[in-house]
RNA sequence: GCCUUCGUAGCACAAUGGAUAGUGCAGGACUCUUCUAAGGUCUUGAUGUAGGUUCGAUUCCUACCGAAGGCACCA
């Protein structure tokens, strides 16, 4: 807000007459907690009492006479030990909430990020395997993340990375071929997975052969084994293809296992000095960074995941010129990550500082940590099939016009919001009952609030009644919290965290069903004009942060 | 053993070094002849332990206790 930056500066300005020298930029100064304190606070007398020579309070009373006369601010209170508590007036609250109206899509856009060119990658299921519950975690985040770069500014792409060669492929192909199957179901590849994984761990003459497979895999050299791993590869990534649509991701492109290995490969070898030979594999000694060393190609000449992220960078540079390319990842494996990136400075200098990540946690149930490899999964399709079947029951009443839609717009945010809620890399401790209830801290809470927005305006429309902001009305907590959108959103998108934008819609929408329960909106009086364009904002508010979130915001409900 | 991350009410989460540590569930008491009760009002309840830095510590530092992850050919 430019009433914050001016208030620095004064402040700035105030504290070199009393002898402090202080940049504005290092002038504290935040938004409010509680809105009865004011719309934004400073600590600076408390910060600089001792370099004054004043005690905090006195300083408090000096600076205040500087920042009193600010545009926009009716008044500043001296509060607490010497915090300086600033109000915005009725009026420059009443112009945020024209922005608000006057170009609704871009209420909450900004700049922060304009003009960088930036590739996501996330989700990063397996194909042959499930896409459990576990995938839905990152996707969740990083198609938050995404949006909120692309509201910042910046030019997004969106990758996903996924694992069409390997161990696993080999574990389900082995089973397939023995049950004789050549033309496979989603059934057949759900079963096949978890039973090659049992076998393989559990029978030593079955490892053996599924070793052997694998590596037929990578030559090609049985027709049989690529004719059953194409139609699998196929099935299975249109199946996770249905997915994404219900949650909302759309990939710009999609990088194979199968692709990086080989270029993945080709980098290492042409780095010996980086990559030294060692017991047969080819290395990196990450002792002498701090890490650990990490195997990048195996004894039988393989690529491991960690050349393969190398070739993935190299292939992601050639398809999109990115400025930063940030992959999201389980957090067990930040510590591979680290040393990948290590790497990934010698090997490929020309992408240095390009290259990011950030780790998502688990989403697990009270009895412990989910594993498809046990097979005891629920896949991310009977979850969101289950939250659908319940909210098709919670609606009773409904308005929707499409029953069936609104019941998967449900489920979507009932299970995006558990992930949204909550910082980066935390686990999810997922309560299926409290998922299911979507009471309270929710995502359908969030929608219904916005659906309720929606009725209000039809009401009104109805009823005639024009939307006008009345800049006399005093400013609302409501109206105070809508103008702050535009700051959150740059944080969120600053930290990568799209909680501060779910905590943001939570707090807005409780204060918007306080005022709703307290207010009659169309009263009939000249003041109804001002409480539906309020109610109006708040709509455009909620339907932009819905879409940050990646929740779908249905119009009724 | 070493490295990383994390310990906030009964449960699940917030708090860019600031004020009386917020929110939702659950528990207790209310609230639909009123624009959508998937709503609203009131209420009980917490910073793992011990030090340190600071005007001020949930936040930073040290130690301890506890949890999760990682430490060579899986991803």
């Amino acid at each position: 807000m430019d009433t914050m930056h001016t208030a620095k500066e004064k402040l700035a300005a105030a504290l070199r007459d009393v002898g402090v020298s202080a940049e504005p930029a290092s002038i504290p100064i935040e938004l409010t907690e509680d809105l009865s304190r004011g719309d934004f606070a400073s600590s600076v007398a408390l910060a600089y009492s001792k370099a004054a020579g004043l005690a905090a309070r006195v300083l408090a009373e000096k600076l205040a006479g500087s920042v009193s006369s600010i545009e926009g601010v009716s008044k500043v209170d001296i509060a607490g030990p010497g915090f300086l508590n600033f109000t915005l007036s009725a009026q420059l609250v009443c112009a945020g909430l024209e922005a608000v109206r006057s170009d609704p899509d871009a209420y909450g856009k900004g700049e922060g990020q304009k003009g960088k060119k930036v590739l996501f990658e996330y989700t990063d299921p397996n194909p042959f395997k499930e896409f459990h519950i576990g995938h839905l975690v990152p996707n969740a985040l990083g198609e938050s993340v995404s949006r909120m770069y692309e509201f910042a500014g910046a030019e997004v792409k969106r990758a996903n990375y996924q694992g069409d060669v390997g161990i696993h492929v080999a574990k389900s192909l082995f089973i397939q071929l023995e049950k004789g199957i050549t033309d496979p179901t989603i059934e057949d590849l759900a079963a096949a997975y978890p039973e090659g994984s049992r076998r393989y761990d559990e029978d030593s003459s079955a490892k053996k052969a599924i070793d052997e497979l694998n590596k037929k895999i990578y030559d090609k050299s049985d027709d049989r084994v690529n004719s059953l791993y194409e139609k699998g590869r196929t099935l299975s990534l249109s199946h996770f293809e249905e997915l994404y649509k219900i949650l909302g991701t759309k990939f710009d492109y999609y990088f194979f296992e199968s692709e990086t290995g080989p270029v993945g490969i080709a980098e290492v070898r042409s780095h010996p000095d980086i990559f030294p030979e060692s017991e047969g594999a080819i290395i990196f000694r990450g002792e002498e960074h701090g890490l650990h060393t990490r195997v990048f190609i195996n004894k039988l000449g393989l690529p491991t995941y960690e050349a393969k992220e190398l070739g993935l960078a190299r292939l992601k540079r050639s398809k999109y010129p990115f400025d930063l390319t940030l992959t999201v990842t389980a957090n067990e494996q930040a510590e591979y990550f680290k040393v990948v990136m290590k790497a990934m400075e010698f090997a490929l200098p020309d992408l240095q500082g390009k290259l990011a990540f950030k780790t998502n946690g688990l989403l697990r149930f009270a009895e412990g940590k989910m594993s498809s490899r046990l097979g005891n999964i629920i896949t991310g399709e009977e979850l969101l099939n289950d939250l659908k079947e319940k909210a098709r029951g919670r609606a009773t009443d409904s308005r929707a016009e499409d029953p069936e839609m609104l019941a998967e717009h449900v489920a979507v945010a009932a299970i995006k919001y558990q992930i949204l809620k909550q910082a980066f890399g935390k686990d999810i401790i997922f309560d299926r009952e409290r998922a299911l209830s979507m009471e309270g801290d929710s995502g359908p809470y969030l929608q219904y609030a916005y659906a309720r927005t929606n009725a209000i305006a039809e009401k009104a429309k109805g009823a005639g009644v024009e939307a006008k902001f009345d800049a006399n009305t005093p400013a609302s907590d409501v109206a105070r919290l809508l103008i702050r959108f535009p700051a959150i959103t740059k944080r969120a998108a600053e930290l990568l965290e799209p909680h501060i934008v779910t905590n943001y819609l939570i707090s807005l929408a409780a204060e918007f069903n306080r005022w709703y329960a307290a207010e009659q909106i169309l009263d009939g009086t000249p003041a109804a004009a001002h409480k539906v364009a309020l109610t109006d904002a708040v709509r455009i508010t909620l339907k932009n942060g819905l879409w940050l979130l990646g929740i779908p915001a249905p119009e009724k409900m």
